[in-house]
DNA sequence: ACTCGCGGGACATCCCGTTTAT
DNA sequence: ATAAACGGGATGTCCCGCGAGT
């Protein structure tokens, strides 16, 4: 995790190169529908280098590519929640920020994890556990600014599950209607909750 | 829709009998995950009469799934918000009967609609449009029960849009985790919001 | 044979058909590339008759149509063979003919008996046997055209093997070539010879 | 083309494999009954190579292998015409080493061209295009050797095509028949006609 | 005379993972 | 660390032929 080779700055260019295409294909298709001979050609690396970065094949990758997504989103989670003082006015920016990427590309750019979860989460226990681990990193952002509101403990843990769910929902039911209005409704329905 | 032949009761068997298995599996691993040779051998019907009776591929036996997956949960939503006069309550049986299901399940039938809509929205125009009817009709049953409880139309539209992406977020975060948690608190939040 | 049913001229509506559209099919794709789906759909008829009017299957309807094309194409050589009393003008005349033919169908339809024959006549000895019988026809009556203008019986069976095998030589380039040159170098050829 | 790499002599021996036993199995049997499975059986070479060695499929498959065997028959031709200064002699001997090859193969061995120009012509430019090619390398070793026996450039070019298109006509009626007239009638005329 | 549905076996394609040789 | 090639299985599709039931 921490053994750097060339680039000073800490990256195998065709190891991060694999990462990142994995994600973009697993958060549009899926793991199923998403190859390895995809990954290899839109990443631009080596094909014989996969299985020396990756020798858990598929599976590896996908789940380096779920921890990947997962803690960058887990930072946009936490920059913008902390980009207002009010609670409302956070959680609507929180929505908004995830509406503006669905709607970016065109309704196919969702949640990054949610797809994978659904699919795999049965078959495959280390992607389960990437799943629940990025949920974990993401809810935990979501309690911190509960609890700096001024929510107790339990009641933040319960909204914080709640507001994560509803923003899933939402993003399943606009990729789904190719419309943004089930993320304004929760957007709306939370501020009005936080007030 | 009304073309009863031979058997009485229930005519075409085996038609029946793909929908009814893929509805199935499609529901567990999603869409690219499922073949059509499993589902020919699970559904025990013969493999020559699945182009015969869909001869648009495994598109159009995911479609037929999604109606029938769709068109039945929708009844059981219906039946289960007119069981109680009291709003909350309604709800707190909604989000209790699904967490029955995907428990009983070992965790693995959760929305029968949403993993395929995920995968497959951006790939396919036809199974797309099968999830937003789904969910379509499942809004619909929870808009007229919220009128019912004396919301306003529009409050309504944006009430039933937070429970059903509450509760479909929810069923994703609960299989990941396998952990019925995250429904219980969205059960919760609902029934409090309701009072 | 001969047991007419419906149509007072001794025709079975739905038997010709496929026995037409067969024909058609073969000359253009050959034996093992046409589908009995795609006769079924293209001849209009019920598909439920196929196998009533030929149970012999694929073999049997394809000897059918290479019998059906094959007298066809015998009238017409000969037609075209006495539509000239010198034997030079008349040979001219048959390869033109088929030249237009060729042309008309964008280089689709050349031979309708020699595209089956290579590919068939190894394997199926009643496919084999169809084409042997139609090459038969169509070399009767370029014999007798021959001896009518005074070859004797041995020169004008040689010369009239030539002259078939050198038309359907050059239907095989012209096709491969989308060209009509080597029909017309034939023709040229022939002509000359026979002067 | 001239890339050996391990083999010293040979070079990528299952693509060799692969190519030869296409051509063998196209020339008997066309290219729509010939099958992949068949020929990864036949070739003796491991199945994933396949895709590996030929992305384009079966379709590449057969032009690699058409034009490999439209090479070796070259050769052949040019050869065998130069064989004897005597025109009509060479023509003879080039009609009767055809003539042996598909009796030797009992009927079975004709043009390794013509059935698959026939057949996938029409609906596939690049087989139609290797067709072409072929016949086009044929008729060039013909022409040099009508030239070097005296016609002048536009009656050794009717003349080439003339007796490639009996030759190739011959063929056909030979397999059909099983029987080797046509072929000696053809060989009989053009050596009297060189005359 | 005709149809629907059965039956299962190919078809071409493409997959993921490994090996061998640099 | 990379590349070429292997290995064979699974994919969705479509095939031809045949019943049972009008």
């Amino acid at each position: 995790m921490a053994e750097s080779r060339r680039d000073p700055r800490g990256a195998r260019p065709s190891q991060e190169a694999f990462v990142r295409t994995t994600a973009a294909l697993l958060r549009r298709q899926g793991y199923a529908a998403t190859g390895l001979n995809e990954i290899v050609t839109r990443s631009g690396a080596p094909k014989g280098s996969l299985y020396f970065h990756f020798p858990g094949g598929k599976e590896q990758l996908a789940t380096a590519a779920m921890a990947h997504a997962g803690g960058e989103l887990a930072s946009a989670i936490a920059n913008v929640l902390g980009s207002s003082e009010d609670l409302g006015e956070a959680l609507a920016g929180l929505v908004d920020a995830m509406s503006a990427g669905l709607e970016a590309s065109g309704f196919r750019d969702g949640c990054p994890i949610a797809t994978v979860a659904l699919e795999a989460a049965a078959q495959s226990e280390p992607i389960r556990s990437a799943a629940a681990d990025a949920f974990g990193a993401w809810l935990e952002a979501l309690e911190r600014r509960l609890l700096a509101a001024g929510l107790d403990a339990q009641a933040a843990q319960r909204r914080a599950l709640l507001i994560l769910a509803s923003l899933e929902g939402a993003l399943i039911l606009a990729r789904a209607r190719r419309d943004l209005a089930p993320l304004q409704a929760v957007r709306d329905e939370l501020r009005a909750l936080a007030a």
